[in-house]
DNA sequence: ATCTATTACATAGCAAGCTATGTATTTCGC
DNA sequence: GCGAAATACATAGCTTGCTATGTAATAGAT
């Protein structure tokens, strides 16, 4: 079979997910605010702290990804970070209050990119793609090895 | 709809991206090869020359990141550079011939990859999500505005 | 023929991902 | 209670992506 991209699994998901993070880091650039940012934004939305494990694991990423992003979500004024008295290894992340204000905002361009993106497909045929996402991510994720990147729905 | 990610089509295509990508990775590294390069190996497997313009365009990459993954094949000995002699602005890309040597090895290990998150689904479900992939990276290059993005299948 | 526009590529600087490794602080075994 | 193991985070260095901009060469317009 000789290799015509169109049909690698692995080719087309990696095209789509760079022009996903176009599309988003596009709209979200007038707020401040890029891509790389979302998980975190969405794991503490609503109002909750996370040390930066739980956000690595949560958001699937590595732990030094994630200590990059928050570094420049500090910068940026988006999060907190705030020692924890019993165990002093552990710092606690919240969303600072302008970023929690930008939520909604947030919320309705990743609705809008989903939606252009998915405008093609049929409500079946969305139905299977995401299936299929989820079944993907499963199978590299037990492939990888059993590291901990967990998959639950908080 | 309170967002959960596993039903936002970016979210979990970035993830299955990263997933793949990690996973060929990993698989390469013994070859001391990655997966930036591989747009470029199945463009030049043939033993055919392009241009970086030729190759950026065909990969769905920008010029400038394509320049800097040639410099990374080049300094690995897997491509060779030659000046046009008409038109002096121009540079002909080749694989190397140990580049080309390795391409049945890197074809093996995709199909692999390939296989293991696809292992999941049955040939309908596959049929509907490389088609859903296909009909997306449509729909957001379009959005994208009219870049050159070019899909054809050569 | 020259002036302008276009084209091909280079460079700078940043984001977001990775692995490997270091440091400080618990926790655990005994 | 103390040394070893585990845990949480930091740091270094790399890849792969991006935008913005610069430079050299060719093509086009008049």
């Amino acid at each position: 079979m000789p290799l015509n991209r169109t049909t690698s699994a692995g080719y087309m998901t990696n095209w789509a997910a760079r022009l996903f993070a176009r599309a988003i880091d596009q709209k979200l650039k007038p707020l401040g605010l890029s891509s790389g940012y979302l998980p975190v934004f969405f794991a503490l939305a609503d109002g909750s702290a996370r040390t930066q494990k739980q956000l690595a694991l949560d958001a699937g990423i590595e732990q030094p990804t994630m200590a990059a992003t928050l570094n420049r979500m500090e910068r940026d004024g988006l999060i907190t970070r705030e020692k924890d008295s019993q165990d002093r290894r552990i710092t606690h992340i919240r969303l600072s209050a302008p970023a929690r204000a930008n939520a909604k905002n947030i919320q309705a361009i990743v609705n809008q990119v989903n939606e252009t993106a998915l405008s093609g497909l049929n409500s079946l045929e969305r139905r299977v793609f995401l299936d299929a996402l989820g079944k993907v991510t499963t199978a590299l994720s037990k492939a990888e090895g059993p590291h901990e990147t967990d998959t639950r729905d908080q």
